[in-house]
DNA sequence: ATACATACATACAAGTCTGTCTATTTTTTT
DNA sequence: AAAAAAATAGACAGACTTGTATGTATGTAT
């Protein structure tokens, strides 16, 4: 059996993304995770710190995948439709929950800033992602734009239809 | 001073606005509309239900408010850029909030059905808008989703910058 | 063998939440 | 003016929240 801390991180990246942040209780993060009470407060300092360190390590996991599924893709442009095939992938995967880091951003208030920074500093990184595969500056960021969109829009109608006619949509720009 | 059932939408209108949906409480509300709990229940059977009427009511003011702002416009193009304007000042006017229904979108969980549907029909109303004004479908959508994520980016960095790159990108493709 | 770190269980504080209920007062309608 | 409807205050139930405190048990390193 991993650690308490692992334990704790895993049960909480399940629950968080399946019921949300505040929908989510430290006790059923604990009792699920089986681990006392003391020995969470041993490892994170509040809930929003244990909320920081899952959205750090969703980042990796994140972008880890999305590396992986695009590096069958040989150049820039299969490489950016892939990306779009990689948001119906983890749709299916996840069951339209979309994305942990925008779900956050709903749910938190303006002075929880080191929660907001991650998300931030994540969706940053997407964007430099998508500037690496396209010179154009404008076009890059119109790719990420779409790319945001596809994401919410599918959650909400909970379907890949959106996603489908946002990578048609891509194809016909780069 | 207005009816109690007045005075409590009011008062959730702003409270959901700015500190989100599951971080209002009923307490909050009543006490701040002046309006005893027990009168709360006899105008709405749950919270939930104060929610679905929230929605219902800001759809209509919302849509009021972008008919009224690109009403000046004389043609459908005029009219699709001065919509990305009107994200601009509703960020200035609302301190970046962003979009409620996308908000709580985020916030609820797949049981609440009926506040689903709200959020579903308004985002529908939203493409049939565009649509309205252009001929080409794809085009609709595509414009659809550069709102959407101009939104969504502009609440996530709080600034009306990505709103203004997407009304360049809009130009360029109209 | 002694010391230390870690994890355990669990009680507790102090507050939140939604929703129900009673009893009283005010307002509106007939 | 009398009857009906609506609104009031606020106690209450019962469950939830985050975080703290106390004391015990276990495993590891010196």
């Amino acid at each position: 059996m991993s650690s308490p801390r692992e334990r704790i991180l895993e049960r909480a990246s399940i629950l968080f993304h399946h019921q949300g942040y505040n929908s989510t209780g430290i006790n059923q993060i604990i009792s699920e995770a089986n681990v006392a009470k003391a020995s969470f407060y041993q490892h994170f300092k509040t809930k929003d710190d244990l909320c920081v360190t899952f959205l750090n390590r969703r980042h990796e996991s994140w972008f880890n995948a999305l590396s992986e599924f695009t590096s069958k893709s040989e150049n820039a442009q299969e490489k950016i439709l892939a990306s779009f095939d990689f948001i119906m992938h983890m749709n299916e995967k996840e069951n339209f929950r979309g994305c942990s880091f925008l779900n956050i951003m709903s749910e938190i208030s303006k002075e929880q800033e080191s929660i907001l920074r991650v998300i931030q500093s994540h969706k940053n990184d997407l964007r430099v992602f998508f500037s690496q595969l396209i010179e154009d500056e404008l076009l890059a960021t119109h790719i990420y734009l779409l790319f945001e969109s596809s994401i919410i829009e599918s959650q909400l109608f909970e379907s890949n239809e959106i996603v489908n006619k946002s990578k048609a949509i891509v194809k016909s720009i780069i």
